[in-house]
Formats: C-alpha cells, sequence, structure tokens
DNA sequence: GATGAATGAGAATTCATTCAT
DNA sequence: GATGAATGAATTCTCATTCAT
C-alpha cells in the first residue's frame, strides 16, 4: 500500500478528458455520450460502468479540474483580513495557469441554462461565488462585486478572444478572424492579467475586517 | 373605419416575445417548440406558419430586438474620427436601457454553443464585433480590444449579477442568493455604467485615425 | 353562345399541367401541394378552390390528358372482330404521339404504390386493361396477354431510357448517362415503334372471336 | 456446446425481411418505420440501433437480396465475348429464380420516384444498367438496348401480372382481377422465360468484340 | 377566385438510459 | 470492465386540409 502499484481503469480518467474537451468545443447539450464514447473507442454503455448519468461525468469534471481554483481560494481563506494586496495576489494567481484551465471555465461559462440546476452547476458556482467574495473582501457594495466579476472574467475572456479555431493547421484565429502569431499568445495572458488587475485595482473593499 | 387597421394577426409577434422570454429563462435547446406553442395557446405547427425553423425564430428575434443595437453602430459611424468622448458616448448609450436588452443579450451571452453555427448566431456577433471595434477605435492593439469587450460585458453583467429569479413570489434575487430591494436596481445600473465607463477609461486608442 | 367568350379560370388547366409536370419528374408523395402553388404563384389554398383533395387534382390530370388513350381505345372497339392488322394498328397509334403521353405514362408507372387504391388510379389501370384487352384479343392466354404488355410498354419505356435529365442546359441524357443529341429522340421513337411492334407481331390471338 | 452459436440476435434480418415485405406491398414512402417496427414487435429506435436511417435499411436490403443478381453478372463478366448463346443465358438465368427475386424487383420498379437519388436506389441501377449491358452487348445501338430492357422486365412483368394480392383468403389474383389457380404460377414462370427469349433473341449485336 | 392563418396527424430521427450477459 | 440490444420519451419538422374573410 501506499504505492499506486495498478494503473487500474485510467478509462474513467479520460471519460473525464474527452468530455471536457468536447463539452468545451460543442457545448453540453450538442454533445451526445455516442460522441465521447466513439472517441475513446468505446460503447456508450462502457461510460455507465463509470458514471450513473450525463450529468455525473460533469460532476467527476469538477472533481478532478477546480482542484488549482480550490487552492486559490484555500490560500485567499489562509489570509485572515482582506488587504489590496491579497486581492491583487488572487487575480495573479487565478490569471496564471489560465491556459490548462481555460477548457472548464469556457465549459461552464458558455454553458450556464444546462447548468443551472445540476449539482455540478451548483458545485461550481459556489467556488466561483467564493472567488469573487474573497476578491472583494466582505460587505462589499455592488460596484465592488461588480469590480471583482469583471476582474476575474477578464482572465478567460482574453483566452476566449484569442480561442483556438485551427483553420487549416494550426493557426490560432481570433474572435475577429484575424490570424494570431503563436508569440502573441503569451503576450494576450500578460494582457489579460494586466487588465484583470487595473479593474480590481478599483476595489476600495473594507481592509480593517475579517475575510468571512 | 377611421382607424388604421390592426395587424390582422399579431401571433409572428407574440412568438418573438415568448420565444426570448423562454429561449433566455431556460435555454435555446432547453426550450422546445412544444413550449412555446403551448404558452401562445396555438400549435406547433403554427409556429412554422410563421418561422421555417427553430432558428428562422431566433433570426426573427435578433430582426426585432437588435434595433437599439443598430443605433448605437449608426451613431458610433457617423462620428468620422474616434475620440476618447466618442468611445465613452458609445459605452453610455450602451449601458441605457439595458433593462430592456437584457433578455436578449443573456440569451445571446449563456447560448454560445447552440448559436456559434446558426445565421442568427453570426448576424448578433457581427454586431458585437462591430460595436467593440467602434469602442477601442482601429487599429487597437490587443489590450485596447480586451478593455472594450469588458467595458460592453460589465454592463449586463451587473444586470445578470441582479437577475431576476423570482423565488416564492416576485422576490429579485441576487447571483449569491440575496434578496434585492427593487431600489437596488437603479443603482445597479448606475454602478454599471461607472464600471463600464472606469474600464473603457483606459483605452487609450489612436484618435488621429479613421473609424474605418 | 357556343363560342368560349371568357378564358374563365385557367388556373385549374395550369394546375393540371404543373402537377403533372411536378408528378412525373419527382413522383407524387414527393411532390407536396406548396411547391405546385409555389410553382404557379398561388396559394395552396387556392388549389382547394379547384380541387377538393390532392388526389382530385390526378383525378383531373386524367380526366384532360387521357383522351388520346380513349380514342384509341375507341377506335379498336369499332373493329367488331379482332385482327392481326388491327392489333398492329392499336400498337401504332399508340406509339405515334408517345412524346406528349410520356408524362402522364411515366406518372401512372412510377408512382404505383400511391395510386393502387384511389380513384384515380382505378380510373387508368382500367383503360390500360382495356387497351391490352384490344391489343391481344378475347380470350387470350397467358403468353400472348404477356406480349400485349411487354408491347405497350416498349413503348414509353424506349422514351424513358431517353429520359430528360437537363444537364447544365437542356441536354438529353440518357439513363446509361451519356448525352444524345436531339436528332437520336426521332430515331428513338421509330425503334420503339418497330420493337413493339416485333413483340406484338408474336400474338396469335382467336381472330374468329368478337372483341369483346 | 458442438452446435455452431447461433446468431445472438436475427433482429437486423427480420428488419430486412418484414421492411422489404411491407415496402413491396405498401411502397416505400407509404411505409412507416413505426408499422415496420410494430410488425416486427419491437420499438422504432430498435430499428435506428441497426440502421442509421430508413434509407439505410433499403441498402441493407440490397446488400441481402441483390447477391443472385451479382451471381448472374458475374457469369455473365466471366464469358469474355459476347455471344448471342451467352445473351440467352443470362435472360435465362435472370428469368428463373424469378419467384424469390419478384418482392425485391417489385419494389425498385414501383418505387423511382423515392429511391432515385438514394444511395440504395443508385446501388441497385447500377446492377440494372449492368445487366443490360451484358445482355446486349458492347457498342449497342439504341434498338437493341430496348430489346435487352425489354427482355428482362418481361421476366418480372410476368410476375406482376400475377401479383398475389390475397382477396379473402388466399387466392390469387391478377392484375385484371381473375382468380388464378396455383397450377398456373409456374406456367407463368415458363411463359415469361418464353416470351423473353423472343424478345432477346432479336438482339444482333456485335459478338466479335469484347464484353467490355 | 383567392388568401392568411391555423390545425391535426404523423413522419423520421435522436438521446440518455437500462440490463442481461 | 465492458458490450450488444433495446427502450421510452422527446424533438424538429412536414403535409394535406380547413375556414373565415
Amino acid at each position: 500500500m501506499g504505492t499506486p502499484h495498478s494503473p487500474r481503469s485510467d478509462t474513467r480518467a479520460r471519460i473525464i478528458e474527452v468530455s471536457l474537451e468536447l463539452f468545451s468545443e460543442q457545448g453540453y447539450e450538442q454533445t451526445s455520450l455516442r460522441e465521447i464514447a466513439d472517441r475513446l473507442g468505446v460503447t456508450k454503455a462502457a461510460l455507465y460502468y463509470h458514471f450513473k448519468t450525463k450529468d455525473d461525468i460533469v460532476l467527476g469534471i469538477v472533481e478532478r479540474m477546480a482542484a488549482p481554483i480550490d487552492e486559490i481560494i484555500a490560500w485567499g481563506r489562509e489570509q485572515k483580513t482582506w488587504s489590496p494586496e491579497m486581492r491583487d495576489e488572487m487575480i495573479r494567481r487565478y490569471a496564471d495557469g489560465m491556459a490548462e484551465r481555460a477548457p472548464l471555465l469556457r465549459f461552464f461559462h458558455e454553458n450556464q441554462p444546462a447548468l443551472r440546476e445540476s449539482p455540478a452547476g451548483l458545485a461550481f458556482r459556489e467556488r466561483v461565488i467564493t472567488m469573487m467574495q474573497l476578491v472583494h473582501g466582505p460587505e462589499a457594495e455592488f460596484r465592488d462585486r461588480l469590480r471583482a466579476t469583471m476582474a476575474l472574467f477578464t482572465a478567460h475572456t482574453a483566452f476566449f478572444l484569442l480561442k483556438q479555431d485551427t483553420v487549416d493547421g494550426g493557426d490560432v484565429v481570433n474572435v475577429w478572424g484575424e490570424k494570431v502569431p503563436h508569440a502573441e499568445l503569451d503576450e494576450a495572458l500578460e494582457a489579460a492579467r494586466e487588465v484583470a488587475l487595473e479593474i480590481s485595482g478599483r476595489i476600495t473593499g473594507h481592509p480593517a475586517r475579517d475575510t468571512d
């Protein structure tokens, strides 16, 4: 014990991976279980061995993918009092590693109607709200809450503006239809962090009070 | 006689109204034509008398509802050269009247996967892109384009944060689950305009050049 | 009176014309009333002013188009006794004027399942049977009945083999995909008559007996 | 054990069987998937487990049923040069076993409009054309091509003239409404072969040349 | 002589889900 | 761990037909 001595079924992991990929690209409703199964080279029934329902797959996605966000939240909670420095550090940590987080965020962002009622949707929404509360601090007024929201959104919006629609092999095309050299991607992430901090920088907050 | 002959059947208009309502509340995929027909007290086939396809209803929605946005675009185009004043005026006009525009924006915002390929989706996306270009001006760099995007998003995000999920009769509940007195709504819109202008205020642009 | 002094509605006639055209090209089931109405520049409801049902249009077609066949039948009945000469004259008369008759025959030939039960279908089938009986004469045995059938079929089969699928403007394309110069059409009709007579020529019949 | 394991589910085969039966009796358009499913005692969805589309069922029919025709074609191709003997042997082989082939031929013969564009229709039409080409030999003139067509048609026309519409229990009724004793059926097939050979016998062809 | 608006019935198809093996 | 076969419920859409105007 201690050592994971058998790989067991990595199918579960692959289902999660592929599902997120497809859900994020085409949408939750637009992706059928057959499609997921086909891409994995298994049958639909196999999916049901690992997950009770389609929605349950989403729950699996959240569980496996939300860890980095939970870490940010955990860090935020550790800081006993809210401060502008902590606020900006939250934003920075969120903006960093956006590249890996993007599919998950895109998925939840663009599939609100399908997920609104689902346990997975609720689980995720809760995290987002917590993040925002930590950014704007306790008892914030509407203006600050809005700023916190927009600062966080900015990070992935930047990413979607450069969303990767591969056109004729590997080219990144932005939302305006222009081709984007790969170099710009880093530049964009840099810009995202900057603009997000601009927005969060206006948050006044109540530094004196507790985070919770 | 004397009175202008009333439109023989306003069914078409009512279909558009009800559809937008349902699409915006529940999502495009989650709303079936049966539901729309039922709420209107007609049969599904009646919908097909007025619209060739479900997607065609969305096109109808865009045509009837996008007029105010087209007006803003038209105004923007009239200004022959880009300037910070014009930039902010665009934002102000967009933020005003957000209350009526909200369902349309929410609908497009939350149903991207379903509309991405559709004619209606393209028609709308085009408008959004044009709006953004007018806000950030010609030949803008990524940072400014991102700011323009976020400034516009801020307007309706503010609205969604206060989205009206009637719980137990008529109460407005915000995204954090708090009940919101109606008074706050105006306050929120005011805040939205302010924060949006904060963001757009950072756009440098190239004032010398033409808008197009 | 006596002179047709007002054209009245020629719409009825045009419906019949266009319907036969479409039914013959695409099939009865494959042709919707909307299609017919559209091509005529009227509404579906207008069709119902002139005909009680879709099937009634077919009846109209038969009534207006079957006259030449009725003439052949009438001629056949006038000949009090069956004879090889009369047999061949029937075939010749049938083969002549095939060009105009073709759409009607094609229509009935290719839409059997749809017309089997319909009054129009029965009305037409009756004529065909009568024609065949006149060709093979009374109390014929199966072999002769089969020959009569094939002789008559030959006439329009020849036509279908050269059926007019206009490819890139006016070219006639036969069933083997070859382009056919217009000259060949007359040649084909000539061949049809010849082969049909070859087949009917084998019919022995019972010359002594009455036609009926 | 010992016995070859029986095919797990013969549903696919039964779908093909029943579909051909119904398509041939009532026509392709006139037969709904519900009807097929009902007669099989399964649900419509079960059909979709085995076939992607209604048209795909037809493809299945062709694949399973066209084998005997393919064999005749294969035999024809083996004969390196065309000859009157080969021509007549083709006809004989085609006429034999007409009893089993009849539903398939009737189906394609009477449902041309529905199948014209479909893959299954094309697959079948191709076979028919190949058959005809083998019968009339290479570079035939129109007259001979027409004769080949009619000779082949004769075989199943004979069958349809005696088509089995069971009226009041089991009686065979021909196209003229007469009851037909079962004995006549063999007689009819014999007649069909004879008349078909009469027609093909007139084909001159170009014996010197290759079949292809 | 015709239209605009609507309907009822039914069609093909899709999909998440189940279960015996 | 997974499959093959099947289901039930729904969905979009089409079509002939009706009828008040």
